[in-house]
DNA sequence: TTGTATGCGTTATCAC
DNA sequence: GTGATAACGCATACAA
């Protein structure tokens, strides 16, 4: 049949020597038709096509090893994640799958589960591997920065994804946090808010302070106050849930010791639903009390009650290109780096849905009534 | 310095002939060494450590495919998933990796996109690669029945998440579907709803069937009418979210047609959101007016508004068992396979929140949500 | 048009 | 205690 008779675990498989056996042909001859090298245009159709019978009568498949080794070549690429729990870094998997699919790449994936010990062990591995590009994708990064700046040692094209090395040669692509947070305060502005709480992201996270930047300018521009007491800040768990958590234990505190805002500003979309929740508890509506606004777009965004207005990053398309970027680097020699260490910034898109609304010109608020600031 | 300095791409790296060459000892006392292999207790100290010291300071990496190649083992588990968008699979996945983590393996994983010929192509690259083990991760899952069947021909360890082969040799581990119905209908019935909507899964989907199995179980046993226009179908679309808009769009249905139901029971969580979300447009409370239920308890479910309750599936731990199973059969050699297409029924469970509650006894209600978390 | 010889980087066996 | 040698499966330059 088949399989051949013998063997225990699954590396005895038939390999090119068989083929070359039961077909009558050389070892050189197979390998030459089963991979359709130009020289193969020499070869007899008949051969062709004898040898491919008996290829596939036996079940031949190469050996990624052996092949590998000869050819001096992995075609993988390693994709190292922190937390594949994280629908933003899901959404960006997928990006990365789509495109690396028509290629002859395959990506080799794996999660260090926000914990720098696995990541530099995950890295030595996918290095063992040979892979020939890395794209990091730091959705929730607190790898810190110096670990990262050595992936540039091991000569493999890197590219991070969602984040941003302040400096050296690392190429990344995430979007415009600094737009991010100008865009997503100038919404809530628009919509008439100007007592607005905000729950900042932790300050260790690099697009946090971006981010936050980018809120200042705005509120600069439009002269907006933004009292300290509705400030707060993630202090940033790497627990898989933790922002939602969070979310909501700081907007209570909050609540409790002012709920005299109107508008609320979260990190994520995570700490959004965290803020929701605790709104709902107080007896507040959304976003009829308050209302509520997101970071990310991650794919639930649209499916909670109500519905969350946020500020949509393309994580399909990050992932995209990072791709494209890396196969550029690759195609390259890894010598001419052509715009290596580029940091391309994509634009953030605010998406209204149902937890964002005008201010109600006066209205009717539920039972606690704030106070005039 | 530790680089050599020719070279193209990431294949040149530095050897066990380069140690070899710069420490003055041959190839093979640097394997002996390096390897801490059995031999190694009559090597020099002295020579071990300058050999180690030759090794770091030219940041030698084994060549993963070198090694395999001589050992005819690759150290790796081929994972097999059909969305990596779906959080069934994404806690799954967790599991694999979390029991896969302290062992010398490594996870292969691939997303076949839910495509029959995607999924062909990577199984046949994960074979090229010579996986020792293979998990498929069968959370929703239209690739025929057949096509899994033929996993079994490559003698490669194979075990079935989430799904069940009717027969066939092939392990897997998944909850017990049956129970699971049941126990969805008992908990809707126990609450006083005597009036349910179900939404089923896709008929084509193995778990689909059994689960009504259990429903209809029980209905039996308490002689619950179920009429007909209450119970609708889901097409299942291999699309993302496909579910969430289906099952909006059946509740609405339904609702046009008798909104006479106090009680919901959906198929998956996604199901139930879209549910939630019809009867909120059509004007109806939940749980108030009326309760919903989910299955799968994925990680959003706690999080959404009203919080969701609905039948567990233990997800996690069903990527733990399925490594489980794998690595015996790879310590049996493949041979003796003890329980080799074993089914592992985990029990399921019933996790209340807020979106079922107790029949009312006749009408009013308070303004506010019954209970907070 | 096909076959022979060589080497990719590693490890296992055996000889020194 | 350490080194030489062969072999894993494959692809390629070169010979025929």
């Amino acid at each position: 049949m088949a399989i051949p008779k013998d063997g225990k675990n699954s590396f005895s498989r038939t390999t090119l020597a068989d083929v070359a056996r039961e077909s009558g042909f050389s070892p050189s001859t197979i390998s030459i038709v089963l991979n359709e090298a130009p020289i193969s245009k020499y070869v007899a159709a008949k051969t062709k096509e004898h040898i491919r019978a008996v290829a596939k009568r036996l079940d031949y498949r190469p050996d990624a090893f052996g092949r590998s080794l000869r050819k001096r070549r992995s075609h993988t690429i390693g994709v190292m994640i922190f937390d594949i729990s994280d629908p933003f870094c899901t959404l960006i998997l997928q990006g990365i799958e789509k495109k690396l699919h028509p290629t002859e790449f395959l990506p080799f994936i794996v999660d260090a589960h926000n914990q720098r010990e696995q990541f530099e062990r995950y890295l030595a591995m996918l290095l063992e591997y040979r892979v020939e590009g890395l794209i990091v994708v730091a959705n929730w990064l607190f790898i810190d920065i110096e670990t990262l700046s050595e992936l540039e040692r091991h000569r493999v094209p890197t590219v991070l994804v969602g984040s941003e090395m302040r400096s050296g040669p690392l190429g990344s692509v995430l979007i415009n946090n600094e737009q991010g947070g100008y865009l997503a305060l100038q919404h809530l502005y628009s919509l008439g808010h100007r007592k607005i709480a905000f729950i900042r992201g932790p300050r260790p996270l690099w697009d946090s302070s971006r981010r936050w930047e980018g809120v200042l300018r705005f509120a600069g521009e439009v002269g907006l106050k933004m009292p300290k007491k509705w400030i707060v800040e993630l202090t940033g768990s790497s627990e898989s849930n933790s922002s939602f958590e969070e979310g909501r234990s700081l907007t209570r505190t909050m609540l409790e010791h002012d709920p005299g805002f109107t508008a609320l500003m979260a990190f994520d979309d995570l700490t959004a639903f965290g803020a929701v929740r605790a709104l709902r508890n107080f007896g507040r509506r959304v976003p009829e009390d308050c209302s509520v606004l997101g970071f990310d777009d991650v794919p639930y965004a649209a499916l909670f009650n109500p519905s969350l207005s946020t500020v949509r990053q393309p994580m399909e398309r990050m992932g995209l290109i990072a791709v494209e970027r890396i196969l550029n680097e690759i195609q390259q020699g890894g010598e001419v780096v052509q715009g290596k260490g580029r940091v391309d910034l994509l634009p953030p898109e605010v998406v209204q849905r149902e937890s964002t609304a005008a201010i109600r010109p006066k209205g009717k608020i539920s039972p606690k009534s704030a106070e005039k600031i």
